[in-house]
DNA sequence: TTGAAAGCGCTAACAC
DNA sequence: GTGTTAGCGCTTTCAA
């Protein structure tokens, strides 16, 4: 049987000090309103007696919960993991609360997770969208309850919204045009669905390079799909059916990367010896293992750390709302120690 | 300037359908007392004008959160990502809510967490500890406002406590028992503090293991340090120069192997081939690419969700507390792709 | 089966 | 500087 302490309340303190609540109120939050003194004093008491706010109670009473709700696909998985801790970092600096919740890639849960933010009262939601995310009047909803709205790196096609991303279309044609240089002639894309930025626009790259290169784009070469490792796995699959193989390969994330990895080896094929692969992630492997990919860079602590202050802005500035949109650059990295693998 | 529609409450539900708030609340709530036709009414038309209730006042009201508090040292980290992933998963499926916070190894956060997560109410605590958490007042604290505490994988040395774990000990034993049958005598082991339970109980599996084998110990071989690739990395400088290198080593956590392994490049020192080096984390690399290191394998899944599990038993049985220990099983995954390495 | 009254613990607005 | 009053939106008695 545990024993349990009644919390100590902002009432307790007024009586043992011979004031009012509204004092010890004002002198917790160090409002000027009130003396050094007594500041001074109440404060001594709170923390003999250990009080702790009720947070419940002061959100409620001052409509406002100094929190921002998170919403993204993944958590194991390198990418968002490491947006996730730039997020809640920018968000400890800045006393704001973070609320993170799951969509496990699920639209449905996606957007119970949203509901629930709403209930909560956050200040603002900065949301990454599942791959299967088609309705899009969940996010009218939310901003039309004046809750601001981020996209972060996964962005919805629709207009007036704010969002942090990497330059994709730029990314994919610099991974693209470096196959190029290098002598690749046959180039695939096993790609994301369109309906969502990171598919559409590292789509319209990679078309852009062949085309400025006038390589023709073999269709059986170029997929569209989900962003896990099974859809790596089963669009090279798909491909290995038809006969003919790509020599370089750029795949829309990292996970498809390894699901790409994992039938090519079960083929015999070997990564990087027979298809070099370039993704989209953060290259925040450990600069002496050997990577098999190449990186299409995507800095995770500026993303996280941009959506959170663009977030923090616009709550601040509840009048004159403008979408924005900051748009990050990548960084081809090639595993130039590919080589050294071999010897290793 | 963003319109703000002011959001329902159960007045204006309430006013609507001619009944009181209580009904409206109850309805909601599905409660018995309330006639089908009426709930059904009352359900229809929150869903029509979109009522979300409103979390805080309800939870203020209610006197519960029906929320679990997770206080964790990193994100970005295989290990307590995949924890987080199956803590979300299991919180999800029991309809409760998870609070993430992030206390990045430092005492001072994570104290800092704990209070605010205190102060939000939080109906339970599952915490993993930092490598510097020293003062466990904090932790009387939590228990003495009947908050339930459940620690997750680092535990704290102190009685009385719930705690789901991995069989560290036995783990670390036989680890170093594969490394003597297979003919090592050179054998390191670069640990945790000894104040935390994963440094002092695999530091004690490995010296089970050297003495039950008649194997020395040598003691610069043996290190206690943190859990971060910095710390591995300092630590094989140190046995570095000191001059004689082991031919293995356990490594307390997979960072840590990342940080041997980074120091071990640097002085042309290869891995495998020069050290063979085990860890403790999840091998949820994949089976296809080659592993640099042998893994002393904790489920993560097992593990998160087995806290949530115990924590909602505690919190379901408020009368009787009992500490309950949990020790899962590990399972030593060898790297035995390591020789493919090389021709790949 | 429904509702009126009271209150969760706090803050905002305005007096004194 | 400090306190009074009112109320945030909901749930919990308990009476009708």
């Amino acid at each position: 049987m545990v024993k349990k302490t009644q919390p100590i309340k902002l009432e307790d303190l007024a009586k043992q000090l011979n004031v009012s609540k509204v004092t010890i109120s004002k002198a917790l939050r160090g409002h000027p309103d009130i003396s050094y003194s007594t500041t001074e004093k109440v404060k001594a008491l709170a923390e003999e007696l250990g009080y702790m706010p009720n947070i419940m109670a002061r959100n409620l009473s001052s409509r406002r919960s100094n929190t921002i709700g998170l919403v993204v696909p993944k958590i194991a998985h390198v990418f968002f993991a490491s947006i996730i801790e730039a997020v809640y970092d920018a968000a400890f600096e800045n006393n704001y609360e973070i609320v993170l919740t799951v969509s496990q890639e699920q639209a449905y849960r996606e957007r119970k997770h949203i509901l629930s933010l709403l209930s909560m009262r956050v200040d603002g939601l900065i949301i990454s969208i599942t791959e299967e995310t088609t309705d899009l009047s969940i996010f009218e909803k939310v901003m039309s309850h004046g809750v601001r709205l981020v996209f972060l790196d996964r962005v919805p096609n629709m207009p007036n919204i704010s969002s942090v991303t990497v330059n994709d279309r730029v990314g994919a044609f610099t991974a693209i045009e470096y196959a190029i240089k290098k002598g690749y002639k046959k180039i695939a894309h096993i790609g994301g669905y369109h309906n969502i930025n990171i598919g559409r626009e590292r789509f319209q790259g990679f078309r852009e390079a062949m085309s400025k290169y006038k390589i023709p784009i073999k269709s059986e070469w170029v997929t569209e799909g989900g962003f896990s490792e099974e859809d790596g796995y089963n669009a090279f699959h798909e491909i290995y059916k038809k006969g003919d193989l790509p020599e370089y390969i750029l795949a829309v994330t990292y996970p498809v990367a390894l699901g790409i990895y994992n039938a090519a080896a079960e083929k015999g094929i070997s990564i990087p010896g027979d298809i070099e692969i370039t993704c989209f992630g953060s290259n925040t492997f450990n600069k002496n293992i050997p990577s098999f990919f190449n990186f299409v860079n995507q800095s995770t602590k500026e993303l996280g750390t941009q959506a959170v202050k663009m977030m923090i802005e616009q709550i601040n500035n509840p009048k004159d709302f403008n979408p924005q949109k900051i748009v990050l650059d990548t960084e081809l990295f090639i595993a130039d120690n590919l080589s050294q693998r071999i010897a290793l």
